[in-house]
DNA sequence: ACCGTTCTTGTACAAATGTACACCAAGAGG
DNA sequence: CCTCTTGGTGTACATTTGTACAAGAACGGT
């Protein structure tokens, strides 16, 4: 009774993977866990055991794939980053090329803030995160350089950064307001940033 | 030996108010350290034991005056955003009428970057923080409502809203980078948010 | 002077947590 | 078949943490 979680875990863990000594994506999978446990939980509540939980792994497996917090603190975070990027070139690359900015980007900030939220979440946690923890600070400044090439690549540099900084502020204050604000409120300030045509 | 850190406060504490009984102040003292503790050290390091001893408080006196941490941290965020907000109310009335108002803006971030960094982290941290705690969505949403109206009684609604979004996404995006930003960049991007001239 | 109220402090204790470590399991090489 | 290496697991233990609590100190009212 000394470690209750374990038992629980057993049940879920012999779903796979239970024959084979050897599993190659267990340490991604827990990585990944460790990305939920952060939506779900915030940043702050990531421990070894509730990322055990959360994988369906026994405790001592996270011990072992990564020898400190930090460590696990640090991959979970980098792949989410670099999965909010990947999500950033598809849209970009889906995007048709005489399309309306202002519209475009009014989809994209409700598409982070409604489907996507706990990525957004996510990636705003690592963000502050990062502001004392120097092993993220990496992480952070990739995801906002990415953001910036995005957008200066439709635009140009100054009004990729302005972008940028819009989108950014955006999200922000978007993922802590209780409702989702509308959609007609985002294009009016996308428009009203991009000089009132909304058309570059 | 087993409480090492009330010693020590013992020390500081002596400084002032050691002979009367009553310290009006107390509460107040206690709630500040409670935000330098998050400037400096992230706000999953506040702890009743790491706020006394900032404070040069002994430890129960923290668990006296807060029930929880949770009030604690309610408390002294709630303060931090006042603060921000009273500040930010204090630059718009200092503010000249005719005045350049992207530059006018450009001061500003650079002086919530530079001077006031450690005050805007804080503000940062309880913006994400409240993403998992109830308790401070008040004050995060307090936060955004004071800046909007602020910049809306400046220029228009849109506008206004549209320039709380830049002002919030470059202040984020400033404090993660290493190097402050340069003030022509920041600059120019308020001129290209308002439509090329910068005046309204 | 006495008492109740409020403030203050030192300490205690259970729960949670990071991490070490001693065992299993399975396959490779002989 | 034996063994050695590597992956995997359960448990133990010291530390940190939140919180409770008993005891003391100052002050106001009577």
């Amino acid at each position: 009774m000394t470690t209750t979680d374990s038992g629980a875990q057993h049940t879920v863990r012999s779903r796979r993977a239970a024959s084979s000594g050897k599993d190659p994506q267990r340490r991604e999978r827990i990585a990944r866990a460790a990305i939920t446990v952060v939506a779900e939980r915030g940043v702050d509540k990531v421990t070894h055991r509730a990322v055990a939980a959360a994988a369906g792994v026994p405790l001592g497996s996270t011990t072992y794939h990564f020898a400190t917090l930090d460590d696990l603190l640090a991959v979970a975070l980098e792949q989410a980053a670099q999965d909010n990027v990947a999500q950033l070139r598809e849209w970009a690359k889906a995007l048709p090329a005489g399309q309306d900015l202002a519209a475009a980007l009014s989809d994209l900030v409700l598409h982070f803030l409604g489907p996507e939220r706990k990525r957004t979440v996510v990636e705003h946690e690592l963000y502050v995160a990062a502001l004392h923890r120097p092993a993220l600070q990496q992480a952070s400044t990739e995801w906002d350089a990415a953001l910036r090439d995005l957008f200066t690549s439709y635009t140009d540099p100054v009004t990729g950064r302005m972008l940028s900084a819009v989108f950014c502020g955006l999200l922000l204050q978007g993922v802590v307001r209780d409702p989702m604000p509308e959609r007609d409120e985002i294009e009016m300030i996308f428009r009203r940033a991009l000089g009132h045509s909304g058309r570059t």
